[in-house]
DNA sequence: CGAGTTTGACCAGCGC
DNA sequence: GCGCTGGTCAAACTCG
């Protein structure tokens, strides 16, 4: 996590802003290739979205922001950590995923072998030996929404007070009947307006909100390489 | 009625 | 060994 890259974090930058990373270079569609603006505030909200709109234009009401993170000394890698976000999404579209990280084999088959018996007595215990092991990735948003929308559906499982912080930190799992992907969303001590997410897990699923919102941009690439 | 949330209890890991 | 803390379970509850 040495090689570090400055993010535009400042309360001066636009209200949204990515960092900029050779997997976000998908080929910026025509206006009239996005799907229709969502109404919803969780819609605009969601990353998938974020990434296909015109960061002046995106997201400008949740003001919705990618924050340097501090993981213990370290400093997060973007680049590393956003491919990692990648990974967690899931195998979406080959064809635009520059470079997808291979699954990290151990964890899913632990994760498989797990969640089956974790839902018996006796399985927590199990399952939290393995915790030291599974794959954790974890970012800021600044954000009133607690919940980031990632296209995934969430199921809250626990709720936490932890120390030295007045907001609890609240234990979601994706609710896909073969995934178990955790993620666990806390406020910031310092910055309240700052939500950390921490994701646990890669989903073995596609994010059916992410294809969906793309579909329209993979049926014009398709349309295109055929020339 | 099913899916999701809340919340108190339980358990394991870790530091002392 | 003990206590603290984080993570999870599961029953009760809410909501659409």
């Amino acid at each position: 996590m040495e090689n570090q890259q400055q993010l535009q974090g400042d309360d001066e930058s636009p209200s949204h802003t990515f960092p900029s990373f050779p997997y976000f270079t998908v080929p910026s569609p025509q206006p009239s290739l996005l799907p229709p603006p969502s109404e919803s505030d969780d819609q605009r909200n969601t990353l998938a979205t974020a990434l296909q709109q015109q960061p002046s234009s995106a997201c400008n009401n949740n003001d919705l922001q990618l924050l340097p993170l501090q993981l213990g000394a370290a400093t997060v890698d973007w680049s590393a950590l956003l491919q990692q976000h990648a990974s967690l999404m899931g195998p979406l579209l080959p064809g635009l995923l520059l470079q997808q990280p291979p699954a990290p084999l151990d964890d899913q088959s632990a994760e498989n072998a797990g969640s089956s018996s974790s839902k018996e007595k006796g399985g927590a215990a199990a399952g939290r030996k393995k915790k030291a092991s599974r794959p954790r990735f974890a970012f800021q948003t600044r954000s009133v929404n607690d919940i980031l929308d990632d296209g995934y559906r969430w199921r809250k499982y626990g709720q936490k007070a932890v120390k030295n912080s007045e907001h609890p930190r609240s234990y979601y799992r994706c609710t896909h009947h073969t995934c178990n992907v955790k993620k666990q969303v806390q406020r910031l001590a310092k910055d309240t307006s700052i939500v950390v997410t921490t994701y646990e897990g890669v989903h073995n699923h596609p994010c059916e909100k992410l294809m969906e919102a793309l579909s329209p941009i993979l049926k014009q690439l398709q349309f295109l390489s055929q020339f």
